[in-house]
DNA sequence: CAAAGCATGTAAGCAGTTACATGATTGT
DNA sequence: ACAATCATGTAACTGCTTACATGCTTTG
């Protein structure tokens, strides 16, 4: 459960609700978990009884108890050996590849339309970002090497979708160039 | 399970035995599943049950039993209406990325390290994908397109790892260039 | 003689998602 | 009136992974 991690990020910068990790998640751009209920408030309990995280209840008057975690020197230690452990290579799913690899039984206009959905989703999520990005949501920025680091993150990730629509385009058009023999263009001499 | 899908493309080009859609997925660079029996092995009964796929069973002298599964024109529908439909984003999870959100607690050194594991995991990569693009795994190639649609996603995979690791040296280098403050890098001017 | 390949399948579990359930409060 | 926010939690499910189990054959 890699996600523990990432939560015992968000707890080293400062403390949280599961609430707020919740919606921590859900809103940043590079965190990707869906931010489900299940697994963040089930992680912080087993963070708990693993003795990573403190919980202090609040009662409030007009709103459900909050459990605020904080993290100890332990979850701490726990995180920095995550850090000084493995890298690990990042892992895509791209179903659309795997659509164009077998889209052999479609004309031309159908791949066209194909490579023109996964450009129009593409561009809509490139969209969304540069709005989050001008939004700037609230971050560490503990130091200079902090805030640089956000920012080549969040860079890196509009430019890897920019990329593979820069991608599908050149392809669609390499498509395009080939001409008949798959139904949908119609050959002009003859 | 949206391996059915990728399990009836490749019954769209051929039939295959589970045992060689296990060897596809694990030795190709693009259709990234494990290839673990659990998840073949069922969609196959379960296609078959649906009606997307036959079996023929072959015995053998030397070897088990072979059940050669083809594709049926239910299949191909499916398969058919798949690609008519929604594009999906990729989906990445880069789990490097997040350690990187969280070092603030590292030194330059150790910094520089995990940049460094990183860069190292991604040059490993790249050389294996060459590595398999030059032995050329066997693809269907039945008419131009299909051949330029399948060397171009492989050449995207390698690119996104380039483009990757050319991200972690950029930013390798800024961080060292932000000097000290956080340890590791002793100052100069002084 | 050990390892890898051929070929099937099962068991057990972690990871991750959607949806459900409760219930007051605040904003449109 | 309706939706969203605050705040917790549970249920049911899919997806995906590792490891186990069998047993013969070929290669090093």
């Amino acid at each position: 459960m890699s996600i523990k991690y990432a939560i015992l990020g968000f707890l080293s910068w400062r403390p949280f609700t599961g609430y707020e990790l919740k919606k921590q998640f859900a809103d940043s751009l590079s965190f990707h978990w869906s931010g489900n209920n299940n697994q963040i408030y089930g992680a912080l309990i087993q963070l708990h009884k693993e003795g990573a995280v403190t919980i202090e209840v609040q009662p409030q008057e007009k709103y459900p108890t909050r459990k605020v975690y904080a993290i100890t020197e332990l979850g701490r230690q726990w995180l920095r050996g995550w850090l000084l452990g493995e890298a690990e290579l990042p892992e895509e799913r791209n179903l659309v590849h795997i659509q164009l690899a077998w889209a052999e039984a479609l004309d031309g206009g159908e791949l066209a339309a194909l490579l023109g959905r996964y450009e129009r989703v593409l561009e809509d999520q490139i969209i969304m970002c540069r709005e989050r990005l001008r939004r700037g949501a609230p971050e560490p920025a503990r130091s200079p090497r902090e805030s640089l680091i956000w920012r080549r993150i969040d860079e890196n990730r509009v430019s890897s979708y920019e990329a593979e629509l820069a991608w599908a385009r050149s392809l669609a058009s390499e498509v395009a160039g080939l001409g008949a023999g798959h139904g949908g263009v119609r050959e002009v001499a003859g």
